[in-house]
RNA sequence: GCAGGGUUACUCAAGCGGUCAACGAUGGCAGACUGUAAAUCUGCUGGCUUCGCCUUCGAAGGUUCGAAUCCUUCACCCUGCA
């Protein structure tokens, strides 16, 4: 069966960081006899383990999960081969009479896979480089020249310009929501999850947060895509010793729950996600999926 | 007690007679989003019956056609001399 056309059941279960949403899976997965497909953009990252809240060895022993550790710190990742990972694992899963279960809170990466986006070939590098150098006035000028459509694109944001230069003026497409598909969100009070954000940040320090930080940093250097992610970015100006722990701390937490912010937003325009608010919905939810 | 500096919207901070509801930053809110997405970008952020009106720049008076901007007094804070 081709990738792209695998219409076995699929749950995605998306939701704000630290909103309780990984275990949760865990639980459905241990019930429906089911694997994780992590859709995240920081655990693909091997070595990158507590700031990014990475699933444990003990967790990973009771369900598989996939796509976790795929990445190598310096070479960066991309959403398109995301995509292609993850159908392909989906399909995988199913074809071994298991369910698979997306899990994340990267919107871009869930929708790429549940609404089959078709991404345009990547960019070289060199091009980039080049593209990169020029002023937004230089890039307009560039797209005016070569007479792209301009439709609908944000002209101020200055990748949106490169990217339409780099594929000579292609739009990528989206499609239906994928058939056989359910999608779950879980949704906490605001006030609530700013605790847990807390709690979880904490508990990260107190698993060797800043121990990790650190040798990361010796081992790939603060410039690594990754090494700019929150709980990792934020150590850069503590270990300068231009700020205190206490002070690292507060940021990751601020960091943090601004990007739960733009995690609710993104998820808030996808009217087919089922928000639950307690677990015994998602019993119930799953099991009428699974029957239909 | 004398001399000087200060008091601006949630916070920080510009402004120094009209173009000021008041630059900017932070914070907050909302939104966009297809090969960097924990990225990148955008809008709003005194009140209201929102092409306009109302109430603001420590307080109270005053000068002026017109004041956050000038003058007087008062309150509080900082600095130097006592």
């Amino acid at each position: 069966m081709a990738a792209g056309s695998d219409n076995a059941p699929l749950i995605a279960i998306v939701g704000e960081t630290a909103s309780g949403k990984s275990e949760l899976a865990m639980q459905i997965a241990e019930k429906f006899n089911s694997e994780i497909i992590a859709a995240d953009s920081w655990t693909v990252y091997k070595d990158f383990n507590i700031g990014t809240a990475k699933p444990s060895a003990q967790e990973r022993a009771r369900v598989p999960h996939h796509l976790l550790d795929i990445a190598d710190p310096r070479k960066g990742f991309s959403a398109a081969e995301y995509k292609r990972l993850t159908v392909a694992a989906s399909a995988d899963i199913s074809s071994r009479g298991k369910l698979p279960i997306l899990v994340g809170g990267t919107g871009l990466y869930i929708d790429s896979v549940l609404f089959d986006y078709s991404f345009l070939p990547p960019a070289t590098p060199e091009i980039r480089v080049t593209l990169n150098s020029l002023s937004i006035e230089e890039l307009l000028q560039k797209i005016l020249e070569a007479d792209l459509d301009t439709l609908g694109l944000d002209l101020r944001n200055k990748r949106r310009l490169i990217r339409l230069l780099e594929t000579n003026g292609a739009r990528a497409t989206r499609g239906e929501l994928r058939p056989n598909t359910l999608i779950i969100g879980v949704q906490i009070p605001h006030e609530k999850l700013r605790e847990q954000i807390t709690t979880r940040v904490d508990a990260m320090l107190t698993a060797g947060l800043e121990n990790e930080v650190a040798q990361l940093a010796q081992k790939y250097g603060w410039n690594v895509e990754p090494m700019k992610g929150i709980g990792y970015g934020e150590f850069h100006d503590y270990f300068n010793g231009t700020q205190s722990l206490e002070q690292t701390r507060e940021r990751v937490i601020g960091a943090t729950v601004n990007l739960a912010k733009k995690q609710r937003t993104w998820f808030k325009r996808n009217y087919s996600i089922h928000w639950i608010s307690k677990q015994a919905e998602v019993v119930e939810l799953v099991t009428t999926f699974l029957n239909k």
